[in-house]
DNA sequence: ATAAACTTTCAATATTTTTTGAAAGTTTGA
DNA sequence: TCAAACTTTCAAAAAATATTGAAAGTTTAT
Protein backbone atom coordinates (compact mmCIF):
# COMPACT_ATOMS: atom_id res chain seq x y z
CA UNK A 1 0.00 0.00 0.00
CA UNK A 2 1.37 3.61 -0.83
CA UNK A 3 0.87 6.85 0.69
CA UNK A 4 -2.56 7.71 -1.45
CA UNK A 5 -3.94 4.76 -0.36
CA UNK A 6 -3.31 4.71 3.12
CA UNK A 7 -4.35 8.03 3.18
CA UNK A 8 -7.64 8.06 1.71
CA UNK A 9 -8.53 4.60 3.95
CA UNK A 10 -7.37 6.53 7.43
CA UNK A 11 -9.81 9.25 6.03
CA UNK A 12 -12.64 7.13 5.33
CA UNK A 13 -12.07 4.71 8.28
CA UNK A 14 -12.46 7.77 10.62
CA UNK A 15 -15.15 9.17 8.73
CA UNK A 16 -17.17 6.10 9.30
CA UNK A 17 -15.91 5.80 12.99
CA UNK A 18 -17.54 9.45 13.92
CA UNK A 19 -20.77 7.90 14.80
CA UNK A 20 -18.24 6.26 18.15
CA UNK A 21 -17.62 9.35 19.28
CA UNK A 22 -21.42 11.61 17.90
CA UNK A 23 -19.86 13.24 14.89
CA UNK A 24 -21.03 13.91 11.22
CA UNK A 25 -19.05 11.91 8.68
CA UNK A 26 -17.67 14.91 7.32
CA UNK A 27 -16.49 16.43 10.77
CA UNK A 28 -14.88 13.05 11.12
CA UNK A 29 -13.08 13.24 8.01
CA UNK A 30 -12.08 16.78 7.87
CA UNK A 31 -10.37 16.04 11.57
CA UNK A 32 -8.57 13.22 10.04
CA UNK A 33 -7.51 15.01 7.24
CA UNK A 34 -5.31 17.81 9.53
CA UNK A 35 -4.63 15.35 11.86
CA UNK A 36 -2.11 13.77 9.42
CA UNK A 37 -1.10 17.07 7.96
CA UNK A 38 2.30 18.19 8.66
CA UNK A 39 1.30 21.92 7.81
CA UNK A 40 -2.09 23.65 8.76
CA UNK A 41 -4.66 23.89 6.38
CA UNK A 42 -6.44 26.71 4.46
CA UNK A 43 -10.46 26.00 3.92
CA UNK A 44 -9.71 25.82 0.27
CA UNK A 45 -7.14 23.06 0.91
CA UNK A 46 -9.91 21.27 2.51
CA UNK A 47 -12.90 21.89 0.28
CA UNK A 48 -10.28 20.60 -2.15
CA UNK A 49 -8.78 16.91 -0.83
CA UNK A 50 -12.61 16.11 0.57
CA UNK A 51 -14.39 17.40 -2.48
CA UNK A 52 -17.17 19.50 -0.14
CA UNK A 53 -18.70 22.61 -0.54
CA UNK A 54 -17.14 26.48 1.19
CA UNK A 55 -20.22 26.01 3.76
CA UNK A 56 -20.20 22.51 4.64
CA UNK A 57 -16.39 23.10 5.23
CA UNK A 58 -16.98 26.13 7.00
CA UNK A 59 -19.99 24.33 9.25
CA UNK A 60 -17.90 21.59 10.22
CA UNK A 61 -14.95 23.60 11.19
CA UNK A 62 -16.41 25.29 13.26
CA UNK A 63 -18.48 22.29 14.82
CA UNK A 64 -14.69 21.09 15.12
CA UNK A 65 -13.50 24.22 17.10
CA UNK A 66 -17.18 23.71 19.64
CA UNK A 67 -15.32 20.18 20.22
CA UNK A 68 -11.70 21.83 21.27
CA UNK A 69 -9.88 20.08 18.84
CA UNK A 70 -9.35 22.19 15.94
CA UNK A 71 -7.46 25.70 16.47
CA UNK A 72 -7.27 28.66 13.59
CA UNK A 73 -3.93 29.45 13.41
CA UNK A 74 -2.95 33.14 12.14
CA UNK A 75 0.25 32.79 9.34
CA UNK A 76 1.84 36.00 9.41
CA UNK A 77 1.45 38.06 6.03
CA UNK A 78 -1.49 35.72 5.08
CA UNK A 79 -4.89 36.43 4.61
CA UNK A 80 -6.17 33.06 4.73
CA UNK A 81 -6.83 31.77 7.89
CA UNK A 82 -5.47 28.18 8.56
CA UNK A 83 -6.21 25.35 10.82
CA UNK A 84 -4.60 22.51 12.74
CA UNK A 85 -5.71 19.98 14.95
CA UNK A 86 -5.06 18.84 18.21
CA UNK A 87 -2.24 16.43 17.51
CA UNK A 88 -1.16 14.53 20.61
CA UNK A 89 -3.68 11.87 20.69
CA UNK A 90 -3.67 11.50 25.21
CA UNK A 91 -5.08 15.47 24.73
CA UNK A 92 -7.60 14.24 21.96
CA UNK A 93 -8.82 11.84 23.87
CA UNK A 94 -8.71 14.37 27.15
CA UNK A 95 -10.87 17.02 24.91
CA UNK A 96 -13.62 14.34 23.89
CA UNK A 97 -14.18 12.39 26.81
CA UNK A 98 -14.38 15.66 28.82
CA UNK A 99 -16.67 16.96 25.82
CA UNK A 100 -19.30 13.75 25.98
CA UNK A 101 -19.44 13.83 30.02
CA UNK A 102 -20.83 17.54 29.69
CA UNK A 103 -22.97 16.90 26.49
CA UNK A 104 -24.36 14.03 27.26
CA UNK A 105 -23.32 11.93 29.92
CA UNK A 106 -23.93 14.71 32.69
CA UNK A 107 -27.49 15.67 31.48
CA UNK A 108 -28.61 11.68 30.99
CA UNK A 109 -27.50 11.12 34.78
CA UNK A 110 -29.42 14.19 35.71
CA UNK A 111 -32.52 12.68 34.06
CA UNK A 112 -31.64 9.20 35.49
CA UNK A 113 -31.55 10.96 39.56
CA UNK A 114 -34.41 13.10 38.84
CA UNK A 115 -36.79 9.73 37.52
CA UNK A 116 -35.51 7.10 39.97
CA UNK A 117 -36.51 9.17 43.32
CA UNK A 118 -40.62 8.84 42.06
CA UNK A 119 -42.40 8.22 45.40
CA UNK A 120 -42.97 3.94 45.89
CA UNK A 121 -46.57 3.42 45.74
CA UNK A 122 -45.94 -0.17 46.42
CA UNK A 123 -46.57 -1.79 42.76
CA UNK A 124 -44.96 -4.07 41.42
CA UNK A 125 -44.20 -1.34 38.64
CA UNK A 126 -43.33 1.14 40.15
CA UNK A 127 -40.89 -1.07 42.36
CA UNK A 128 -39.22 -2.22 39.38
CA UNK A 129 -39.03 0.88 37.67
CA UNK A 130 -37.87 2.30 40.93
CA UNK A 131 -34.88 -0.16 41.27
CA UNK A 132 -34.00 -0.21 37.46
CA UNK A 133 -33.37 3.18 36.95
CA UNK A 134 -31.36 3.79 40.49
CA UNK A 135 -28.82 0.91 39.05
CA UNK A 136 -28.63 2.60 35.62
CA UNK A 137 -28.52 6.12 37.51
CA UNK A 138 -25.24 4.29 39.68
CA UNK A 139 -24.25 3.14 36.60
CA UNK A 140 -23.71 6.06 34.57
CA UNK A 141 -22.78 7.99 37.45
CA UNK A 142 -19.68 5.53 37.79
CA UNK A 143 -18.54 5.24 34.10
CA UNK A 144 -18.79 9.18 33.79
CA UNK A 145 -16.41 9.95 37.30
CA UNK A 146 -13.93 6.96 35.87
CA UNK A 147 -14.00 7.75 32.45
CA UNK A 148 -13.20 11.80 33.01
CA UNK A 149 -10.23 10.13 35.82
CA UNK A 150 -8.60 7.75 33.64
CA UNK A 151 -8.31 11.01 30.94
CA UNK A 152 -7.73 13.36 33.62
CA UNK A 153 -4.54 15.54 33.78
CA UNK A 154 -4.05 14.66 37.60
CA UNK A 155 -2.54 11.16 36.43
CA UNK A 156 -1.38 10.35 39.86
CA UNK A 157 0.74 7.02 40.57
CA UNK A 158 -1.68 4.97 41.31
CA UNK A 159 -4.04 6.01 38.37
CA UNK A 160 -0.93 5.41 36.17
CA UNK A 161 0.06 2.43 37.90
CA UNK A 162 -3.50 1.06 37.43
CA UNK A 163 -3.88 2.12 33.58
CA UNK A 164 -0.46 -0.02 33.39
CA UNK A 165 -2.29 -2.88 35.14
CA UNK A 166 -5.20 -2.59 32.68
CA UNK A 167 -3.07 -3.12 29.61
CA UNK B 1 -43.41 13.52 38.98
CA UNK B 2 -45.44 10.47 38.64
CA UNK B 3 -44.99 7.10 37.39
CA UNK B 4 -46.36 7.19 33.67
CA UNK B 5 -44.30 10.68 33.29
CA UNK B 6 -40.90 9.51 34.72
CA UNK B 7 -41.53 6.14 32.74
CA UNK B 8 -41.81 8.17 28.97
CA UNK B 9 -38.68 10.02 30.44
CA UNK B 10 -36.69 7.43 30.63
CA UNK B 11 -37.66 6.15 26.93
CA UNK B 12 -37.19 8.90 25.52
CA UNK B 13 -34.05 10.01 27.48
CA UNK B 14 -32.77 6.33 26.86
CA UNK B 15 -33.98 6.71 22.82
CA UNK B 16 -31.64 9.87 22.66
CA UNK B 17 -28.93 8.24 24.15
CA UNK B 18 -29.21 5.58 21.80
CA UNK B 19 -26.39 7.11 19.50
CA UNK B 20 -24.01 6.81 22.19
CA UNK B 21 -24.01 3.55 22.03
CA UNK B 22 -24.12 3.33 18.33
CA UNK B 23 -28.31 1.88 17.51
CA UNK B 24 -31.27 3.80 16.57
CA UNK B 25 -34.04 5.55 18.40
CA UNK B 26 -36.67 2.93 18.30
CA UNK B 27 -34.08 -0.49 19.25
CA UNK B 28 -33.13 2.11 22.45
CA UNK B 29 -36.84 2.67 23.18
CA UNK B 30 -37.47 -1.22 23.13
CA UNK B 31 -34.67 -1.48 24.87
CA UNK B 32 -35.73 0.57 27.53
CA UNK B 33 -39.18 -0.73 28.05
CA UNK B 34 -38.05 -4.12 28.74
CA UNK B 35 -35.49 -2.97 31.03
CA UNK B 36 -38.25 -1.53 33.46
CA UNK B 37 -40.80 -3.77 33.22
CA UNK B 38 -41.76 -6.52 35.81
CA UNK B 39 -42.66 -8.91 32.96
CA UNK B 40 -41.70 -9.99 30.03
CA UNK B 41 -43.71 -8.72 26.96
CA UNK B 42 -45.12 -9.60 24.08
CA UNK B 43 -45.03 -7.40 20.58
CA UNK B 44 -48.09 -6.67 20.76
CA UNK B 45 -47.43 -4.85 24.08
CA UNK B 46 -44.45 -3.02 22.57
CA UNK B 47 -46.06 -1.63 19.89
CA UNK B 48 -49.11 -0.67 21.93
CA UNK B 49 -47.04 1.53 24.42
CA UNK B 50 -44.23 2.89 21.89
CA UNK B 51 -47.01 3.56 18.83
CA UNK B 52 -44.76 1.99 16.39
CA UNK B 53 -45.43 -0.62 13.31
CA UNK B 54 -45.11 -4.69 13.52
CA UNK B 55 -42.76 -4.83 11.50
CA UNK B 56 -40.67 -1.99 13.11
CA UNK B 57 -40.84 -3.98 16.04
CA UNK B 58 -40.02 -7.15 14.71
CA UNK B 59 -36.10 -5.90 13.38
CA UNK B 60 -35.84 -3.85 16.28
CA UNK B 61 -36.30 -7.02 18.57
CA UNK B 62 -34.06 -8.96 16.08
CA UNK B 63 -31.49 -6.35 16.44
CA UNK B 64 -31.28 -6.26 20.21
CA UNK B 65 -31.14 -10.39 20.41
CA UNK B 66 -28.31 -9.55 18.45
CA UNK B 67 -26.52 -7.21 20.54
CA UNK B 68 -27.43 -9.77 23.32
CA UNK B 69 -28.88 -7.69 25.57
CA UNK B 70 -32.82 -8.75 25.07
CA UNK B 71 -33.95 -12.40 25.04
CA UNK B 72 -37.23 -14.39 24.36
CA UNK B 73 -38.89 -16.14 26.80
CA UNK B 74 -41.16 -19.05 26.03
CA UNK B 75 -44.39 -18.70 28.69
CA UNK B 76 -45.97 -22.28 28.58
CA UNK B 77 -49.71 -22.58 27.43
CA UNK B 78 -48.95 -18.97 25.20
CA UNK B 79 -48.71 -19.24 21.44
CA UNK B 80 -47.33 -15.36 21.44
CA UNK B 81 -43.60 -14.72 22.05
CA UNK B 82 -42.55 -12.60 25.10
CA UNK B 83 -39.39 -10.99 25.00
CA UNK B 84 -37.30 -9.97 28.44
CA UNK B 85 -34.40 -7.35 28.83
CA UNK B 86 -30.69 -8.17 30.50
CA UNK B 87 -31.64 -6.48 34.12
CA UNK B 88 -28.31 -7.01 35.65
CA UNK B 89 -25.95 -3.20 34.41
CA UNK B 90 -23.48 -5.08 34.93
CA UNK B 91 -24.12 -7.78 32.56
CA UNK B 92 -25.70 -5.26 30.09
CA UNK B 93 -22.42 -3.07 30.17
CA UNK B 94 -20.23 -6.74 29.67
CA UNK B 95 -21.90 -7.30 26.52
CA UNK B 96 -22.62 -3.56 24.98
CA UNK B 97 -18.88 -3.43 25.73
CA UNK B 98 -17.96 -6.50 23.89
CA UNK B 99 -20.39 -5.94 20.93
CA UNK B 100 -18.53 -2.68 20.46
CA UNK B 101 -15.42 -4.31 20.76
CA UNK B 102 -16.16 -6.75 18.09
CA UNK B 103 -18.33 -4.31 15.32
CA UNK B 104 -16.23 -1.57 15.89
CA UNK B 105 -13.17 -0.55 17.96
CA UNK B 106 -11.47 -4.11 17.03
CA UNK B 107 -11.98 -3.56 12.86
CA UNK B 108 -10.56 0.00 13.34
CA UNK B 109 -7.18 -1.03 14.74
CA UNK B 110 -6.75 -3.42 12.12
CA UNK B 111 -6.95 -0.74 9.57
CA UNK B 112 -4.82 1.18 11.71
CA UNK B 113 -2.18 -1.07 11.90
CA UNK B 114 -2.47 -1.84 8.31
CA UNK B 115 -2.05 1.77 7.38
CA UNK B 116 0.44 3.03 9.87
CA UNK B 117 2.73 0.13 8.34
CA UNK B 118 3.21 1.67 5.25
CA UNK B 119 6.94 2.36 3.45
CA UNK B 120 8.81 5.12 5.15
CA UNK B 121 9.70 7.51 1.87
CA UNK B 122 11.27 9.82 3.79
CA UNK B 123 8.60 13.27 3.00
CA UNK B 124 7.15 15.21 5.58
CA UNK B 125 3.76 14.17 4.70
CA UNK B 126 4.71 10.02 4.96
CA UNK B 127 6.77 10.58 8.18
CA UNK B 128 3.82 12.82 9.92
CA UNK B 129 1.16 10.14 8.39
CA UNK B 130 2.78 7.59 9.93
CA UNK B 131 3.57 9.11 13.34
CA UNK B 132 -0.07 10.04 13.94
CA UNK B 133 -1.38 6.39 12.63
CA UNK B 134 0.80 4.64 14.65
CA UNK B 135 -0.13 6.89 18.06
CA UNK B 136 -4.05 6.40 16.96
CA UNK B 137 -3.33 2.72 16.49
CA UNK B 138 -1.58 2.73 20.17
CA UNK B 139 -4.62 4.99 21.75
CA UNK B 140 -7.20 2.74 20.29
CA UNK B 141 -5.83 -0.42 21.13
CA UNK B 142 -5.40 0.68 25.10
CA UNK B 143 -8.81 1.61 24.74
CA UNK B 144 -9.95 -1.29 23.23
CA UNK B 145 -7.90 -3.75 26.29
CA UNK B 146 -8.78 -1.31 28.94
CA UNK B 147 -12.52 -1.44 28.17
CA UNK B 148 -12.80 -5.08 27.99
CA UNK B 149 -10.72 -5.69 31.41
CA UNK B 150 -12.69 -3.25 33.20
CA UNK B 151 -16.06 -4.70 32.17
CA UNK B 152 -14.72 -8.27 32.31
CA UNK B 153 -16.00 -10.89 34.03
CA UNK B 154 -12.42 -12.06 35.37
CA UNK B 155 -12.13 -9.09 37.88
CA UNK B 156 -9.52 -9.95 40.03
CA UNK B 157 -8.99 -7.98 43.14
CA UNK B 158 -6.70 -5.60 42.12
CA UNK B 159 -9.18 -4.59 39.02
CA UNK B 160 -11.65 -4.38 41.97
CA UNK B 161 -9.66 -1.96 43.95
CA UNK B 162 -8.82 0.27 41.01
CA UNK B 163 -12.32 0.66 40.28
CA UNK B 164 -13.03 1.63 43.80
CA UNK B 165 -10.04 4.08 43.78
CA UNK B 166 -11.14 5.70 40.65
CA UNK B 167 -14.45 6.20 41.90
C1' DA C 1 -14.10 55.13 2.17
C1' DT C 2 -13.74 51.53 -0.99
C1' DA C 3 -13.01 47.25 -2.93
C1' DA C 4 -10.87 42.93 -2.89
C1' DA C 5 -10.34 38.73 -0.29
C1' DC C 6 -12.11 36.01 2.43
C1' DT C 7 -15.84 33.59 5.80
C1' DT C 8 -20.46 32.67 7.44
C1' DT C 9 -25.27 31.83 7.05
C1' DC C 10 -29.30 29.52 5.63
C1' DA C 11 -33.16 28.18 2.47
C1' DA C 12 -33.39 24.80 -0.89
C1' DT C 13 -31.95 20.24 -2.30
C1' DA C 14 -30.01 15.76 -1.93
C1' DT C 15 -28.90 11.83 0.66
C1' DT C 16 -29.38 8.60 4.22
C1' DT C 17 -31.89 6.38 7.64
C1' DT C 18 -36.01 4.84 9.64
C1' DT C 19 -40.67 3.34 9.48
C1' DT C 20 -44.68 1.36 7.59
C1' DG C 21 -47.91 -2.22 6.27
C1' DA C 22 -49.27 -5.79 3.58
C1' DA C 23 -47.77 -10.11 1.55
C1' DA C 24 -45.21 -14.15 2.43
C1' DG C 25 -43.60 -17.33 5.77
C1' DT C 26 -43.94 -20.29 9.91
C1' DT C 27 -45.80 -22.79 13.73
C1' DT C 28 -49.37 -25.05 16.29
C1' DG C 29 -53.63 -27.39 17.40
C1' DA C 30 -57.53 -29.89 15.95
C1' DT D 1 -53.99 -31.64 6.30
C1' DC D 2 -56.00 -27.40 7.13
C1' DA D 3 -56.62 -23.00 8.98
C1' DA D 4 -55.92 -19.84 12.60
C1' DA D 5 -52.43 -17.32 15.08
C1' DC D 6 -48.62 -15.47 14.94
C1' DT D 7 -43.79 -13.52 12.94
C1' DT D 8 -40.73 -11.95 9.34
C1' DT D 9 -39.52 -9.66 5.19
C1' DC D 10 -39.00 -5.93 2.16
C1' DA D 11 -40.45 -2.38 -1.34
C1' DA D 12 -42.36 1.98 -0.88
C1' DA D 13 -43.08 6.19 1.90
C1' DA D 14 -41.83 9.25 5.44
C1' DA D 15 -38.72 11.47 8.37
C1' DA D 16 -34.37 12.96 9.71
C1' DT D 17 -29.91 14.52 8.51
C1' DA D 18 -26.32 16.39 5.70
C1' DT D 19 -24.87 19.24 1.81
C1' DT D 20 -24.88 22.85 -1.43
C1' DG D 21 -24.16 27.43 -3.22
C1' DA D 22 -25.13 32.01 -3.55
C1' DA D 23 -26.13 36.13 -0.90
C1' DA D 24 -24.86 38.55 3.12
C1' DG D 25 -21.35 39.56 6.29
C1' DT D 26 -16.60 40.64 7.76
C1' DT D 27 -11.86 41.97 7.59
C1' DT D 28 -7.90 44.11 5.64
C1' DA D 29 -5.04 47.01 2.70
C1' DT D 30 -4.66 51.09 0.29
Amino acid sequence: MEFKEAKEKFISTWGALGSLWGINKAMAQIHALLFISPEPLTMEDIMEELGISRGNTSMNLRGLMDWGIVRKVIVPGERKEFFESEKDVTELSRQIAKERSRRELQPTIKVLKEISSIPDDGSAKTKEFIKQTKAMHELTDTADTMMNRIVSQEQNWITKTLVKFLK
